[in-house]
RNA sequence: GGGUCGAUAGCUCAAUCGGUAGAGCAGUUGACUUUUAAUCAAUUGGUUCCGGGUUCGAGUCCCGGUCGACCCA
């Protein structure tokens, strides 16, 4: 995009308008990007040292500093907005106030999008907005490139995403949204530090990536001359150091699946995973109730949340459990589901117009009809417990059935947001379920992971918690997208 | 991967049946010392996503591609 082309008219050429005004303030001796100006006050802070009922000369004065983002110019008198990280202040700037020829010959000349400082008394205006009257007016930097449209914003989606800091200068909902889900990272971190918690690194750079069934992507180390995979899961190295004695940590980081992209999935998302020792499912219930219900108080100011769609979720109070095998009969209206042959659970999914792969094991096909008969049903918060075991080879086997694991998912807002264990340590019982899984490719079989485990790792419950399903749920989003500051995206050219 | 829809001025959008590409905002010039999408007057600005095709004539129809949104897998 060359916008700098000169032409004799160049008035429609916002990008030459602005250059020759950059231009022109070098030639007056001021540099339009060097010099800083001390932020006193961000704009909510200002505002909030306004004093009621008090003369305009008793106010108090301010500095405060940000983007314009609305300039009007009325003659010898002109209002701006400055947005800055709290959000907006407005500014009145008069000629007779200003240092003599300021307003004509540098202020008039400023563009919406300028970063400036500006200091003066504050004032309430006729129509009762908190102003700072200015008596200096400080250009830090200017901007070239002109802001989208004032009153409809920016809402061309590709654009969102691909230039969101436009997104977020214009667009207070979406500012929100990240500020939320910022004081989500921060508030799970404050939890499970008050909680006893340490948080640790693990390796991005894997040379198996274990604990999920997931594609991984694929890159390639110089160095030591060897594939390296992009982690897809925290849990082998967090156990790893359950065996190494840290009985409670957690991991906060990023994951990578070269699966496809939705409207609930991005290659990259954010996980969190603990593990504590001496717990098991039950207690990850307590924490994870306890968590969400934190953050939502914290963060959300409120309880219930409203979906999109108006449905409100409730997260107050203790949440429902249902055990897997109960859903599912339910839903198939078969007492009898569990006994049916893998053909007899084929055509009761097919009856139940669910398209079921036909090569599908007999536990796969029960998971497609809880995957898409129950879970788009389970708005209200619901611990899903006693999961077959094959869905999961990290858990421990429920005593007294050994057809399930000692496991929920908790399901909200209509999909699956945490799971948690009672995680299994019998390394040979690990061991088995692991060459269970990978069958023939022991290439995919984490040795040094089991190697750990023989040396002994206490009981431990453990959870997963996906944070921008976590992030969509709370603030009410309705698209990863849009909980994800840089959603991944082809690329434009 | 499949289906549907979309891409026109910096931004938000129009453009009838295929017949001179328009508006608002932004920009430029002027007026205006308490505005709230400020107002008033004048005015500039287009590779209609890209590449082909049909046609006297294509933003519009056809084919191919790129990117995105939604739905499905």
């Amino acid at each position: 995009m060359d916008k700098s082309k000169h032409t004799e008219d160049n008035s429609h050429d916002l990008f030459a308008v602005r250059k020759a005004k950059l231009d022109h303030l070098r030639e007056v001796g001021r540099d339009p990007f060097r010099a800083n100006v001390e932020q006193k006050q961000t704009s909510s802070e200002a505002l909030a040292l306004y004093v009621e009922n008090a003369e305009d000369t008793d106010q108090p004065e301010v500095s405060v500093a940000g983007r314009i983002t609305v300039f009007r110019v009325m003659g010898k008198a002109s209002f701006c907005k400055l947005l800055d990280r709290d959000g907006l202040i407005q500014c009145y700037v008069t000629r007779d106030e200003l240092p003599e020829g300021e307003y004509n010959t540098f202020f008039k000349k400023l563009d919406v999008g300028d970063i400036v400082g500006v200091t003066g008394r504050l004032f309430k205006t006729k129509t009762g907005e908190v102003t700072v009257r200015a008596r200096s007016v400080t250009l830090v930097s200017k901007s070239l490139r002109p802001l989208p449209e004032k009153w409809h914003g920016l809402t061309d989606s590709d654009k969102i995403y691909r230039q969101r800091y436009l997104d977020l200068i214009m667009n207070a909902d979406s500012r929100k949204r990240f500020q939320q889900r910022t004081a989500i990272l921060r508030e799970i971190r404050q939890f499970l530090w008050k909680r006893g918690f340490d948080e640790v690194e693990t390796p991005v750079l894997q040379s198996v990536a274990g604990g999920a069934a997931a594609r991984p992507f694929i890159t390639k180390s110089n160095a030591l001359d060897c594939d390296f995979y992009l982690r897809i899961a925290l849990e082998l190295y967090l156990k790893r150091l359950l065996v190494a004695g840290q009985d409670r940590v957690f991991e906060l980081g990023r994951v990578f699946r070269n699966e496809g992209l939705s409207r609930r999935h991005n290659p990259e998302f954010t996980m969190l995973e603990l593990y504590q020792a001496y717990s098991d499912f039950s207690g990850m219930m307590e924490l994870t109730q306890s968590l969400i219900q934190h953050l939502a108080e914290k963060v959300i100011g409120s309880l219930d949340i409203e979906r999109p769609d108006g449905q409100i979720i409730h997260l107050g109070g203790t949440w429902k459990t249902a055990r897997y095998k109960d859903l599912i009969v339910e839903a198939t209206n078969d007492s009898g589901w569990f006994s049916r042959s893998r053909e007899e659970k084929l055509s009761g999914a097919q009856a139940m117009g669910i398209e079921v792969n036909p090569e599908l094991e007999d536990f796969e096909i029960t998971n497609d009809v809880f995957e898409k008969r129950i879970e788009p049903h389970l708005i209200q918060p619901t611990f899903v417990t006693h999961i077959p075991k094959e869905l999961c080879p990290l858990a421990k086997i429920t005593e007294g059935d050994d057809s399930t694991i000692d496991v929920f998912e908790l399901c909200i807002n209509g999909q699956e947001i945490a799971p948690a264990y009672s995680e299994q340590n019998d390394p040979l019982v690990q061991r088995q379920m692991f060459e269970a899984q990978v069958g023939e490719e022991q290439q995919n079989l984490d040795q040094d992971f089991l190697l750990a485990l023989e040396h002994g790792m206490p009981p431990a419950g453990g959870m997963g918690l996906g944070i921008d399903r976590l992030v969509i749920l709370l603030t009410g989003a309705d698209n990863i997208r849009d909980t994800i500051l840089f959603p991944s995206l082809k690329p434009e050219l």
